[in-house]
DNA sequence: CCTACCGATCGGTAGG
DNA sequence: CCTACCGATCGGTAGG
């Protein structure tokens, strides 16, 4: 990947962000990168190709990140919280994209549409058994069904997307550990 | 308001939410009411004034519920619980426009959108002073900034939208309380 | 990487 | 509510 490729994705993950996939035009990409539109299409094959890459990758690190998490022995507590410390480091490290990943996939054309979703399935399915497994061992409340849990935790980190003091600070983190942490923790 | 304009509202909103806003085209609009493109203008301004009055009354939906519901007198942890249940009963009565008022809301024009960020923060500031209410006397817990709950609740509720079953499902909304029930109350 | 350009589609108007 | 149409903009290609 040559440098202005990168800056053409790095540049498209901001656009898309701040309007949209649908709204964001291959004519505003380029005057970002300080080129002609045409000339885009010299490193990148299409605006589409764009966005399921950067859809693709942002998954890859949240399936990457839990099976690391999920490979290493810690208490299933402990993994809870580095679960949670994974999404917040993702949009730490990739605000924008994480942006365009989380709100920008129904634009994905059809094949892609599958491929994100057997992604975000396995990903889901893999934090479920977690919460099972410590709902069997007694770590976590038996009260809540697992998937629920799964759905509540993961959206309530969203409102952290774009909130760059929020993830900067560790005393913030600490507090939305601890509210997850007294909602499903013995 | 005639008949065809609720009409026009209805569809626009559930073609708004499927396809997003910049990439719903007006053609796209007229044939779901079936009628010709031009036609939608007898009955509307633009485009843009039918996001305005879908984010509008979505907002106003939640203003007037909050208030309601801090206006009566009951326990502060039975009005949180008030407040749990109007999001998911605006999300079960309206599902369609309360997925543009969360996801749309940046294509507003520049007018609608300082009204749009006024009336969120209005609402979001009600729920933060019930919370510290609450951690004042006792009933919420105070090791969480009442702000960081506040976001933390609203996030957590969004996964939610579009999904039918959980809605109707009074079992599933009993969990969804008992989470937020551990979490924040002592 | 640029100039020049394509067909398609956009929101919206004129006039009836 | 329709036919006919407008200028603007879209993603993308040809050719150099």
């Amino acid at each position: 990947m040559t440098q202005r490729k990168k800056e053409i994705y790095i540049q498209a993950a901001n656009l898309f962000k701040e309007k949209g996939y649908p709204a964001a035009s291959m004519r505003d990409l380029a005057d970002r990168v300080g080129i002609e539109a045409s000339s885009l299409y010299s490193h990148i094959k299409s605006k589409e190709q764009i966005l399921i890459e950067i859809c693709q990758s942002c998954g890859d690190l949240f399936n990457k990140g839990i099976d690391e998490i999920l490979n290493v022995e810690d208490s299933l507590k402990f993994k809870l919280f580095r679960i949670i410390d994974l999404h917040l480091n993702i949009a730490q490290n990739r605000p924008s994209s994480i942006v365009v990943f989380t709100d920008e996939w129904k634009h994905l054309p059809e094949s892609a549409l599958l491929d994100f979703r057997q992604s975000r399935k396995s990903y889901e399915n893999k934090f479920e058994q977690l919460i099972k497994l410590g709902q069997e061992s007694g770590v976590f409340k038996k009260e809540m069904k697992a998937k629920l849990i799964v759905n509540m935790i993961i959206s309530s980190l969203k409102w952290t997307l774009n909130k760059k003091e929020t993830l900067n600070s560790d005393k913030t983190r600490d507090e939305i550990k601890l509210f997850i942490h007294n909602a499903v923790i013995t």
